[in-house]
DNA sequence: CTGTTAGCGCCTTCAG
DNA sequence: CTGAAGGCGCTAACAG
């Protein structure tokens, strides 16, 4: 690779100085004679010149990147949102690094080293809760963090996410409204403590009981996704199995619809199923299925924005931690048990 | 946020000089004293010291940075394929940052420009053909750079995609053993050449052809997206409608399932499909879809594997540029006539 | 075995 | 309105 041109070349092919150059760059005419102004143009364009940002982010201490952990990229949560926030950044000249924790402590620390490392200027992080001695660090160093999807008690740190237990009752409800009654729930491992996991049961848990319904435990599945077959398995192996499914996740949902794939069951009619998070194939799934779903647009960009403020240290101090979006009901097929025909 | 320690405060510290902590820090151990290099690790560990990666990358000239353009990101096979990527630049220390050109030339340039001023490395693309210009410029320069997926004639530049045209000779070769006779393919837009595309409807053609069946024009449909809705009604609408459809990718598959499910079209039954390129949700569709999948994760790796070899200058003159990979052929129940039993 | 020195490419006072 | 000088944090000869 041939040597790259620098602002020195420019300068002497427009016959003037560096420092002129560089406030050319800046866009600090305001004194420029015209023709120098044109002179330093015309070089730039002849030497087709590319300012060097890494020597500008070591001299000016921003680099305009910042970096995005999420602690599962699998979850069509994480990509939809980090679409979200790619947008907001791109808009504003903000770069983003993408990080993929795959929910280990371990590779979330390398992670969160490597990005501060390369002097990025704030951070966006659905945090995995193990690594708080990291983030009361970058808390007292006042460094710019927003966390989603999670929360991470005792830390003053901005959060955007769900309001997960409306999530569970509104799915709860539509069950019950459709005739359904043993009504079981499925999620990933809780033995984190993850936030959305254990609200969304506490939320189906409150929505029973508001609703006079039982709390049977043999309904509440919450284990790791390659052992959650099984789950699944012994929970229609019950005496009483139930009658309808509330999905913690789409990932969840994956094993769900292999099961009562392979054992033919039919959706909505043996068992109602809705499952919280939009996905993609939810309305050419036969049959179409009801979601609880995210705003995961307007999630990320809240985050993106409150984070660019904090890092243009626009911050108003009177606002609360906690930022939470009220999830939707998208009705369709899957919790109707007479089998509706389309449209 | 409080500033950042540095070599300097490290090598005050442990009473050295700055540069046998950069040597420290460059694992360049062999004349150093034990109890310097005891010292040294001491006061690194007290300060909590992070190289600021920045100043490094301007000395060094090299950012351990690689750039990835995706054409869209909205297809399974670029998140596939750059997961894969990911891995491997992991591995070796690489960081990798990810564009979404949005089948938008325009961006595609902007992104380019911006990830050499950021100093990447190298670069991976999956190019939208219109920017030969740029792509020559970096061929001149010798800068590391990998095409994935589409090819872009006249440049040397090494690229790996998959061998199309056998993909749909799979496809039709499968249609036709299962008793189909009238087979139609769905694309998006081939007006800008873009190899998978037009590759896959030659090799259609081919396929065709060397099974004596005639090619009917009508049965081609490459369209944008967009209107590809009404592409698949107009197939549907000719006297003689096909009964199998060849989809051309994952994103024309939601539009062909979108269109049969909302016209109580039985798939299998009253039309066979068969989708290139894997989809996540193929096993637990009803009717499970065959399709012709990609190898994605291998390519992924090829490429990665090939751009950093040339970043090491461990470049093989003898290569050729071209790396093709086979598809393979997963039978599920969507090309069955006879809607088969599960198992 | 360790320290001195001279930049990498750019930005930013501060003189002129 | 423009230029000279110093330095961001780190590395790499080259002395010692």
């Amino acid at each position: 690779m041939t040597l790259r041109i620098t602002i020195a070349d420019v300068a002497k092919k427009a016959e003037v100085s560096k420092s002129t150059v560089s406030q050319f760059l800046n866009g600090r005419f305001e004194y420029m004679g015209i023709k120098t102004r044109t002179r330093i143009e015309k070089a730039i364009k002849e030497l087709d010149y590319q300012p060097n940002v890494v020597a500008r982010s070591l001299k000016k201490k921003t680099t305009s990147t910042i970096g995005i952990i999420v602690a599962n990229i699998l979850h069509e949560f994480s990509t939809q949102v980090i679409r979200a926030i790619e947008n907001v950044c791109h808009k504003n000249g903000i770069s983003t690094i993408i990080c993929n924790a795959d929910d280990n402590p371990e590779k979330e620390r390398i992670y969160i080293e490597t990005l501060l490392a390369k002097q990025v200027d704030g951070l966006i992080v659905v945090p995995i809760r193990r690594n708080s001695d990291i983030y009361e660090k970058l808390v007292d160093e006042n460094f710019p963090i927003v966390f989603l999807d999670r929360l991470v008690e005792g830390l003053p740190i901005d959060t955007v996410l769900l309001d997960n237990e409306t999530a569970s009752r509104i799915a709860v409800n539509h069950l019950i409204e459709n005739g359904y009654e043993r009504i079981s729930i499925v999620t990933t491992s809780i033995i984190e403590n993850i936030t959305p996991r254990v609200e969304r049961i506490n939320g189906y848990k409150k929505a029973l009981e508001s609703n006079g319904l039982p709390i049977h435990l043999d309904y509440i599945k919450a284990m790791d996704i390659t052992q959650l077959g099984e789950g699944i398995n012994e929970i229609f192996s019950l005496r009483e199995p139930p009658d309808a499914i509330i999905s913690g996740n789409d990932l969840t949902l994956m094993e769900i619809l292999k099961y009562t794939f392979e054992n033919n069951i039919e959706i909505g009619k043996d068992v109602g199923l809705i499952t919280i998070d939009e996905v993609s194939f939810s309305q050419i799934h036969n049959p179409p299925l009801t979601t609880v779903a995210q705003p995961t647009f307007q999630m990320g960009k809240e985050t993106a924005t409150i984070l660019l403020n904090k890092i243009n240290n626009k911050v108003d101090n009177q606002h609360s931690f906690i930022h939470r979006y009220k999830p939707t009901l998208i009705v369709r097929n899957s919790t109707q048990k007479e089998g509706v025909t389309n449209e």
